[in-house]
DNA sequence: TAGATTGTTAATCGATTAACAATC
DNA sequence: TAGATTGTTAATCGATTAACAATC
């Protein structure tokens, strides 16, 4: 049986240790679950229920969890001092606004390079606080990946109608990890069993404010 | 008690009406649950349990759904005909890749306007296949929203500091669903009930990704 | 008729919430 | 000690999967 990690654990995780990292609290505070409840909006006995799940026991009775350590459960878990370098294939506005996305940083994640098929795009930089990320052609890639076998995970933002055909490629490349953002749900290669596939779907929260305000009539009221 | 309707509800129907646009079938063509599964990868069960509980009863056995009805039902659930205007609240490289982001067209999603306190954005426009969408100063905000009473529904991509005054201004401005595209938690303002808030997280899905490749000596084999 | 597929109910699975003994 | 807070188990809730009678 393998352990499970749900996507909402790990979102959960994320808003712990992004809380913490703004109260900025001297090493030694003791910060305890109903303090994680007010900040984070997750309710107390959901984060001790988390904690115990990942095996953070560290708190002690009456005082809460001391930062210091509690930062660095969290860090290991987020692989927050490892970090992660990630590669962007599609450099159009959805690309470069995820290549810049702030929260990346915070948790140690690098896009290291962006691929495209758009002749005006390959040979330039996308521009993250002095930082300069280059655009090349997705026709590198391959030969790319050979110079960094290193790096495992790609995010795909590409349009969809080269979506599959380009998800194909990164396996037999050899990555490892594959966020799908565009519209088409994809699937892993039969020869792939060990790459993880997730499609974000971008628009689905929007969706659900749509449905709920169109159809309030249909809600009854408790 | 309130009928609810969740988040993977509604993004399951957004898959089944996607995946039907894209087949482009004849309207008197009918189509199994089976066949919906093989291209959503949603399961056939989960596929009937879905209309059973919107109440999408148009199935005969031993056929299926006639693909003009099913297009009918979905639509109405998405309510693609009726349309959704929106505004967006900073029109950064996020605000803008949203404002152009495709599916939006598919489901009928208009962005009207967007808003952003920066003078050298302000008065230019975002480009859409022929539309232009103007930047409008965000101190122009309560008055656009004025002129405009049956806009209801307001991305949020402002940087992280501003993000919950902004979103207690769009509250008092009449604003009835808000989805938080920020890093930031935010809380609705004790005062509106009745406005939905939905916080978007962006990373999540990469976040697992990267859990599960280098956390992958913890999970223990099936 | 025999086979296929729906609509619906029941069983299972997973995630959240509640409860509480332990103890600092 | 009395009060507070953890770690952990149990109860509840919700979502998915399985099963199957109905029937075209």
């Amino acid at each position: 049986m393998k352990k499970k990690i749900s996507l909402r654990v790990i979102r959960r995780i994320s808003f712990y240790y992004e809380a913490l990292l703004k109260l900025n609290l001297p090493d030694d505070y003791y910060i305890s679950s109903t303090q994680l409840e007010e900040i984070t909006g997750v309710s107390c006995n959901q984060v001790r229920q988390d904690f115990f799940y990942l095996g953070i026991s560290i708190g002690k009775q009456k005082k809460g969890y001391q930062v210091k350590k509690l930062f660095k459960e969290l860090k290991k878990i987020l692989s927050i001092d490892t970090g992660a370098d990630v590669i962007v294939i599609g450099a159009g506005r959805l690309g470069r606004a995820l290549s810049e996305y702030k929260l990346f940083k915070v948790r140690n994640i690098n896009v290291r390079a962006l691929f495209d098929i758009k002749e005006d795009l390959v040979g330039h930089f996308v521009h993250i606080k002095g930082e300069e990320i280059p655009i090349y052609h997705i026709d590198t890639l391959e030969e790319y990946l050979k110079e960094h076998p290193n790096y495992k995970i790609a995010l795909l933002t590409v349009p969809e109608q080269s979506a599959q055909m380009l998800l194909d490629k990164l396996v037999s490349y050899g990555i490892k990890g594959i966020v799908n953002f565009t519209p088409r749900i994809l699937k892993r290669p039969d020869s792939a069993a060990d790459v993880q596939i997730v499609n974000d779907c971008i628009g689905a929260s929007l969706y659900k404010i749509v449905y709920q305000i169109y159809h309030q009539d249909k809600i009854l009221q408790d």
